[in-house]
DNA sequence: GGATAATAGTTGATTTTGTAACTAACAAGC
DNA sequence: GCTTGTTAGTTACAAAATCAACTATTATCC
C-alpha cells in the first residue's frame, strides 16, 4: 500500500466511509469470539445466535429469533435443524396454532450456553476496556440506533 | 418475542454484546449501499470494494488490496477476474517481480467509481447526521482502534 | 548454483448462503 | 362453508464463500 494520492481535490476517504468502518470494526472484533464457538463447539454464527436467543429469552419460536436477530427464515430453520440433532434444543408445536414451533433449549444446550456466554462476557469487557466508561456506552447507544435498534 | 427474564441474576445481554451490536449496526447500515451496488451496477460486495480502492488508492496488487479490506485472497483473485471481464480495470505485469501484477482502473471503470463514490458521500452524510459532529468523530475513532486501522 | 522455502495469484471441491417455490395451518370475506 | 389470502416453517436449486491444493516466480541458505 503505497498510494495516498487523494488529499486535495478528493475528500472521500474509504477507511472513513461508515459502512466500511462498521463491517470492519464487526468482523475484527467477532474473530476471536468466532473461533471458539467455532472451533471448540463446531457452531456457525447462525446457530450460536439460535443459541443465544433461547438462552437469554427464554422459549421462542423462530419467527421470534428472526425478527430479532434480523436473521432470514431458511438461516433460521437449518440452525434449528442442527442445533435439534446436536440435542442442544427441543421443539414443541403449539396446540393453539399448529403452524407454530415453540422452541426451548435441552440442558444439554443451556450448558453450551453458559460457557460460551462466560467467554462472551468475559471479551465483551476486553473489547469495551479499550473505551472510558462513558464512551462504551455512548458507541452503544450509536450502533444501537444505526442498527434501528431503539 | 415475550421473555424477558433474565432481569436479576443474569446480567448479560445479547443486544449489548459489542460483536453483536456492531454487526447488526454494519448490516442495517450497509443494506442500502448494497442495493446500489448490487441491482444498479451489478457488483458484489468484495467487487465494489476493490473497485473502490483502485479508484481511492490509485495502482494496487491484488495482495495490497487484501491487506488493506482485509479480505482472502481468492475473494480478491475473483472479484479482480470479473472486473476485468467488465473491463473496469486493467492488470499489468512488474517486470521486476512477475508474480505481481499492478492494477488500475480503466475510464470506464473511473467513471463508475465515480458514481458509487458520490452516492456513497451522500449516503455517509445520511448516516452521520444521526450524530452531532463530535459524537460521529468519535464513532469513527472508536470503530478504527475496533478494527485494528489505527 | 542448486535445493528448499516463501510469495502472488489461480483453480477446484466443499460448505454455506440466498432465492423461490413449496406444504401445512390458520384467517377473512362473503 | 368455501374461496382467497396470510403466515410458520421447510426444501430444492443457484450463487457465493471457504479451504486446500496448485502453478509460477523469487528469495534463502548451504
Amino acid at each position: 500500500m503505497t498510494h495516498y494520492e487523494n488529499d486535495e481535490k478528493d475528500e472521500f476517504d474509504l477507511r472513513n466511509f461508515l459502512p466500511f468502518l462498521l463491517n470492519q470494526a464487526a468482523e475484527e472484533s467477532a474473530l476471536e469470539f468466532q473461533r471458539v464457538y467455532k472451533n471448540r463447539y463446531g457452531l456457525l454464527r447462525t446457530e450460536w445466535r439460535v443459541l443465544f436467543h433461547l438462552g437469554n429469552y427464554g422459549e421462542l419460536t423462530a419467527k421470534d429469533i428472526g425478527l430479532q436477530a434480523k436473521t432470514h427464515k431458511t438461516k433460521i430453520s437449518r440452525a434449528v435443524h442442527k442445533l435439534e440433532q446436536r440435542r442442544y434444543l427441543k421443539r414443541e408445536r403449539d396446540e393453539r396454532d399448529r403452524r407454530v414451533e415453540r422452541l426451548t433449549l435441552t440442558p444439554a444446550g443451556q450448558t453450551v450456553y453458559r460457557e460460551l456466554r462466560s467467554f462472551a462476557e468475559e471479551y465483551d469487557a476486553r473489547l469495551t476496556a479499550k473505551f472510558t466508561k462513558g464512551e462504551a456506552a455512548l458507541l452503544r447507544m450509536m450502533l444501537r440506533r444505526l442498527a434501528g435498534m431503539e
